[in-house]
DNA sequence: ATTATAAAGTGATGTATGTCACATTTTTAT
DNA sequence: ATAAAAATGTGACATACATCACTTTATAAT
């Protein structure tokens, strides 16, 4: 467990370097959970009390349509942030799932925890600006890349982006990631 | 000019209220720019010196691709913030282009003015926390749109969401911005 | 006002991807 | 080890959307 916290704390030096005393203060804001491969971490409908920084692990944050078909909007493995941020954010019914591809272990934060964090340590505050400023960049990428590429490129491109990635996850999740059927996906390298 | 001020003050007050003399502080690390309509406020492979608040006008961000269609990432009108924001982040070329779709006028904020307000001022830390975040969820929403579906919920979901858009924006850009042709936009309604 | 330019509509046809069905291989659970 | 379940591959066919070509309508420039 020990080592947990020291990967956490390194995480947030990446970008916001704390005196012994603020990770103090900081590590104790989180609690420490784990689930099963194919327990759900957050379910549609019910309420999200924290976001999650995942320890070791694999997710994948879907929603299910009208017709019963998974569409993937994340994965997140260690070092990964992942919740149902619009309903963690405002307290209100999560609208995705999210479920572990593997056994996993996350620390999680409660909404009134990171909001004491960031009144208490401002570098906590920028920390989460940061993060979230790289993630919208991110997202960005990924809807220009949805505007503008086939199937094909975006599965090559996901590839190389995150090659560790694909030898984790069954194929079908990866077509439903990029947006496309796996029967789809099946055809492309042949 | 004033007034301009005083709507910058507003919009970030809806998130961080500050002192008059944070305030002070605030508004003199912004420059006011004005340009006419299609005219370029970012071009690919120029470096990106600021971020940008639109105090008035609209403007579209976006890619052209090898076959030269041109994919719309993001308008931006009326107290939005818009940028190549990996291009300034990191200071580095820029890969979207952005320009006036009609006269536009802005406050600029340089790289290094955010980042000492920043560090001089921890409430605008966190309202570009708040902000990025809130951000980042509504690209989720995107993205998630993208994925589930049909170019003709995307269409009636954005008339729905912006219907004040609609009205300023040619049919063919919005048709860009949601990824289909204009052919198969103005087959949607009829 | 008049002309030039851009936006929008529409028909004919092409194509990438989806759907359905079934076989094969791999992984998981007991 | 064995059976059950999940993942993967593939053929036949369907469809949403793209492309190209042309016309009509609206907007912008002199």
């Amino acid at each position: 467990m020990e080592e947990y916290y020291l990967a956490l704390r390194k995480h947030i030096e990446e970008i916001s370097p704390l005196t012994d005393q603020e990770w103090e203060y900081v590590a104790q804001c989180f609690t420490y959970k784990t689930l099963k491969k194919h327990q759900f971490l957050i379910q549609k409908d019910e309420l999200v009390p924290s976001e999650y920084w995942v320890i070791k692990g694999l997710l994948k944050t879907y929603t299910i349509d009208s017709e019963g078909k998974e569409h993937i909007l994340q994965f997140a493995m260690e070092q990964y942030w992942t919740s149902d941020f619009q309903a963690f954010q405002n307290q209100i019914p999560a609208t995705l799932f999210i479920d572990c591809i593997e056994d996993s272990e996350f620390f999680c934060l409660r909404l009134e925890n990171r909001e004491r964090l960031c009144q208490e340590i401002p570098k906590m505050t920028n920390f989460f600006r940061i993060k979230s400023h790289y993630g919208y960049i991110a997202l960005q990428q990924r809807i220009m890349s949805l505007l503008t590429e086939t199937a094909e490129e975006r599965y090559n491109n996901l590839i190389k982006k995150l090659p560790h990635l694909i030898q984790r996850v069954p194929k079908k999740l990866l077509a439903s990631y990029l947006g496309v059927t796996r029967e789809t996906l099946s055809r492309l390298k042949g």
